[in-house]
DNA sequence: TGAACTGTGGTCAGTATCTGACCATGAGTC
DNA sequence: GACTCATGGTCAGATACTGACCACAGTTCA
């Protein structure tokens, strides 16, 4: 409660309305689309003031994706205290990623993008390092459910941890991707969840009957 | 929403903040003892900006004056709208009047040195008028509320409508400073509001003792 | 009584913040 | 390969804000 105070809340405050509005613009046209001025008129500043507070358009959309990531990272962070079963779990991190991706579907297209090693996006050095950061992280967690899955006997311990963490990655992205650029929007977020969790069931049941099988 | 727009909501928001912070200090110390430095840290300003937006202290001080003046009226104004009996809007009116110097206790103060003809409060012409007119505003409601009276026949036909008003506009006046200035904060507006209760019923039955004295 | 002191309303030169015309560049067109 | 167009980024000028400073009224004290 001071000058100076209000004068450095005016300051966050100003960053926060540019971002809320790139945001915004980001997420209904992608990147390459948007104009700075355009930013600028929607949070009601002119293009001067933006690049008062970030230096590049790119570090706009960077600072989104670190924001993001970041609350990515927080979510996932309590997925093991709940005591629930490796499938459980594998199933509730699904959706937090599939939720990641409804609410920016561009960061999935740069992401896809990554994944395929084009280097069309021009990124920089700071927006690839987030990615690949949110990218090992998301499947470091994929490995530690299904370690956390043997050691409660969930799953049979035989279970190839980097062959199976492969494989979730791969089908969690392929499934998002083909409902992400195809179909209905309107039905899109249902056909994701709900196919995401069918392909999961069988996945784990498949798990299962190789131990079972071997058992036998 | 547009930069412009943007800009001038700021500025208002600056003048509302200069105000709000100036009421409250106003209403705590009086007029004299506030600075303009102190009005400026508490809105979260330097001294200079606060005379970016008015040009003396005594300017502030009348805008507070005019908005509570114009709150009163706005509050007075439907009072004849609920088909209420002449005592019950006097009393309502009385009421209007208590909230209005409870909330600034100062303004009273002012309405009273004006009253009695002082001019050791300096105030600018326009300060003046804002307490004419309000005194005035208040003074011919109270003789609208006897012509009301008279017709609906809840007072006698035979009250003089000046008489009646300047006996009302002084008794309540001088409950209110009696207990304004005097005795527990805590109980003040309890005894204030009962005191004006008990003298308006009073009052009233006087009015109608007369007319059934003079039937009888 | 008047010199010195004190406190505060009001000023203004300096600083921070904001703006949009302008420039450089790259993509598309013929 | 010259021209046009769009847009990321720059910067000189405009606007908003700050606090040291001044004038002066009120107070103290010899």
């Amino acid at each position: 409660m001071g000058l100076a105070e209000r004068r450095k809340r005016e300051k966050e405050s100003r960053k926060a309305a540019i971002l809320k509005a790139a945001r915004k613009l980001f997420f209904e046209k992608g990147f390459k689309p948007v104009t700075v001025e355009s930013i600028a008129r929607k949070a009601e500043l002119s293009k001067g003031s933006v690049y008062l507070y970030y230096n590049s358009k790119e570090e706009i959309y960077a600072q989104i994706l670190l924001n993001d990531i970041e609350k990515f990272n927080r979510k996932i962070e309590n997925l093991f205290n709940y005591g629930d079963h490796a499938p459980e779990i594998l199933y509730k991190l699904s959706n937090i990623y599939i939720d990641f991706f409804l609410h920016d579907t561009e960061l999935f297209r740069i992401l896809v993008t990554y994944m395929l090693h084009t280097e069309d996006m021009n990124l920089s050095e700071e927006v690839n390092h987030h990615i690949v950061k949110m990218t090992n992280v998301a499947i470091t967690i994929i490995e530690k459910i299904f370690q956390y899955g043997i050691e409660k006997g969930d799953f049979p311990p035989t279970v190839n941890l980097r062959q199976n963490r492969n494989a979730i990655w791969g089908l969690l992205n392929g499934i998002i991707a083909l409902h992400l650029f195809t179909g209905d929007v309107a039905t899109r977020e249902e056909r994701i969840r709900s196919t995401v969790k069918a392909t999961l069931e069988m996945y784990v049941r498949g798990l299962s009957d190789v131990n079972t099988r071997a058992k036998a």
